[in-house]
RNA sequence: CGGGGUGUGGCGCAGCCCGGUAGCGCGCUUGCUUUGGGAGCAAGAUGUCGAGAGUUCGAAUCCCUCCACCCCGACCA
């Protein structure tokens, strides 16, 4: 390739509406634009990006035994009646309708599909199992589309859903994806981490996330170093404390009183006042939970260091919102920042750490006022529920029982599902098995967001000249980049062989032919994070030779030209 | 959807408080020079100031409505 025939359209200063530096840099190199919210044209350079990643994907799911299929981005809403999800995924789930009034939504996911397509396809136990897959564009009206690919309402996917006689097989499966997933990862060049996950939305039992850690990651994970236990905060337990106040709230049985906190909303700010560690206050968080025929007023209670984990929250409870100002004065007769649980007659879930706590600080129901030496027994009673409500922290006990948690942040590239029977039954989606018994198929589903770990990739790899693209998925994997192209014969005929040589040697490179100056071709590939530069000049050749530099390097070498193609080889190679 | 913010040539911004000829840098076009780290000189082109309504002799600027986008929260690959 040419630069002078490919499209290069980098930017000296990222648009302002870029947050994060995978979203600047792309847009800067010129990878993709935005199109509308959450939605993006993949210019030529980044389509090269998404294209190598793609075939990454696809050839490991080949490897692994999975068939590519291709299903339509447009489904009749009907299958979504049926499986009943319909109205779950809610708003997220883009529908309209067709010339015939007839209703259709523009697939977020495919299980209704795919079922279908089995259900129909497959009726004998000799046909299974079965893993197919496909590498299609999904649209999902995400509330917030952000940070440009990564969170995108249209996007690129890896969708794919095996079917199964038996949950043995089941799980035989889903161990395969777990170590082709591994797989796929490690070649794409990326840091990652495989956790185990909530099922969220699509349900099922058994669920890994694959995450790319990287600081600006969406999630929180958390991992303990001394065993391989990795989780979604989400989904990480925090254990119950095994001794009273967990060796930080001494037992004194102190008597209760009221003390004035004025302006003192938040816990840390209500301890730091009193002269208390906050981990011996209460936060109270006001909740109207569902109920048959309206909703029910519903107090959680936390150690003041704590934050809630609405996942965790919502399996006790049920679905729940947060109880706006007037629910919270219409069941307290007090604002919210001075609520507390003493006095309050109604259901109250308190956190496990709460639940050991004594000699607490809370708020008094009252403006201003908190009270202190709270204990549950005595000034109020011990609360209905106790459940672990709670985000993890740095420093709590792994559930495995072997040490201490620690957390990252990750972003979320794969996550895979035993879905197990729960489409399936839905669809009716049934096989003989060898007694001639109908049956229903074992499930699981298993997804990579493709064009996400682009921007993932870029997250974990770049400097402040801009992209450091892996090896595997850059553009390109060498510039040529000549000094003086449009004066210099010499240099014209050196550059135009090597870059004949590399093609011929099947190496993926750019020839810079655009007799821009030197600094702004320099400038433009390691924005754009080309791996391997080689420039030519006459400087050099006067001598044979050419001067090569990685993208990471600090220093260049200089390399015999007639030695070029078989150093850039062996450089691919390591790479 | 709740809270906060921003809309001015392709990109980044100033101007807005205090109404009076729409500006700067980069980029773009043409010419000459230059050619190993985003060049220099000269000459140019490019704007319904997000949209609509209003106040006013006069609105980018003040008022109202709407729209788009960004950030923080609940969703997910």
């Amino acid at each position: 390739m040419r630069a002078s025939q490919f499209f290069i359209a980098t930017l000296k200063e990222a648009p302002s509406d870029a947050e994060i530096v995978s979203h600047q840099l792309m847009l800067r190199a010129g990878l993709i634009r935005r199109l509308a919210g959450g939605i993006y044209t993949w210019l030529p350079m980044g389509l090269r990006v998404l294209r190598k990643v793609e075939n990454i994907v696809r050839q490991e799911m080949d490897r692994a035994g999975a068939i590519e299929l291709l299903m339509p981005a447009v489904q009749p809403f009907e299958l979504w009646e049926e499986s009943g999800r319909g109205p779950k995924y809610g708003p997220e789930l883009l529908r309209f309708k067709d010339r015939h009034q007839r209703e259709f939504v523009i697939g977020p996911t495919h299980e209704e599909v795919i079922t279908d397509v089995v259900r129909r396809e497959i009726r004998s136990y000799r046909q299974l199992p079965r893993h197919f897959y496909q590498i299609q564009t999904k649209f999902r009206d995400e509330i917030r589309p952000r940070f440009g690919v990564m969170r995108g309402r249209e996007f690129l996917m890896k969708d794919g859903y095996s079917f199964h006689a038996s949950y043995a097989d089941l799980e035989r499966e889903y161990r395969n994806m777990y170590d082709s997933y591994s797989r796929i990862f490690s070649r794409l060049g990326l840091k990652f981490r495989a956790v185990a996950a909530d099922t969220g939305a699509i349900g099922g039992t058994g669920s890994h996330e694959f995450h790319v850690l990287a600081d600006s990651g969406e999630d929180a994970i958390a991992f303990c170093p001394a065993s391989d236990y990795a989780a979604n905060v989400e989904l990480a337990e925090a254990v119950a404390p095994t001794k009273v106040g967990a060796g930080e709230t001494v037992k004194l049985a102190a008597p209760m009183e009221k003390k004035a906190t004025p302006n003192k909303t938040k816990c840390e700010d209500v301890a730091a006042f009193l002269g208390l560690p906050l981990t011996q206050t209460v936060k109270a968080i006001a909740v109207m939970a569902e109920k048959e025929g309206g909703s029910e007023f519903v107090l959680l209670l936390l150690r003041g260091d704590h934050d809630l984990n609405e996942i965790k929250a919502q399996k006790v409870v049920g679905e729940f919102r947060f109880a706006r100002d007037e629910e919270i004065v219409d069941a307290l007769g007090c604002k919210a920042g001075y609520i507390g649980a003493v006095g309050f007659n109604g259901r109250v879930v308190a956190d496990r750490s709460v639940a050991v706590m004594s000699d607490c600080v809370c708020g008094a129901n009252e403006e201003g006022y908190h009270l202190t030496g709270v204990n549950f027994g005595r000034d109020l009673p011990q609360p209905e529920t106790v459940a672990d409500i709670r985000n993890v922290v740095e420093g709590d006990p792994s559930p495995d029982g072997k040490g201490t948690l620690e957390l990252c942040r990750g972003i979320e590239v794969g996550h895979i599902f035993q879905l197990r029977t729960k489409y399936a039954e839905a669809l009716k989606c049934t096989f003989l098995d060898e007694q001639g018994k109908d049956q229903v198929m074992e499930m699981g589903c298993y997804g990579i967001g493709v064009s996400r770990i682009v921007g993932a990739a870029i997250e974990q790899g770049h400097d402040e000249r801009g992209i450091v693209f892996p090896a595997g998925i850059a553009p390109f994997a060498v510039a040529i980049v000549p000094m003086n192209y449009a004066k210099s014969e010499t240099v014209r005929a050196a550059a135009g062989a090597l870059h004949a040589e590399l093609l011929a040697a099947g190496i993926d490179a750019i020839l810079d032919d655009r007799d821009e100056r030197p600094g702004s071709m320099f400038a433009d590939w390691e924005l754009i994070g080309i791996p391997h530069r080689v420039v030519v000049g006459e400087r050099g050749l006067l001598v044979g030779k050419l001067e090569y530099k990685g993208r990471s390097d600090t220093e260049a070498t200089m390399v015999a030209a007639s030695e070029m193609t078989a150093f850039l080889k062996q450089k691919l190679c390591d790479g």
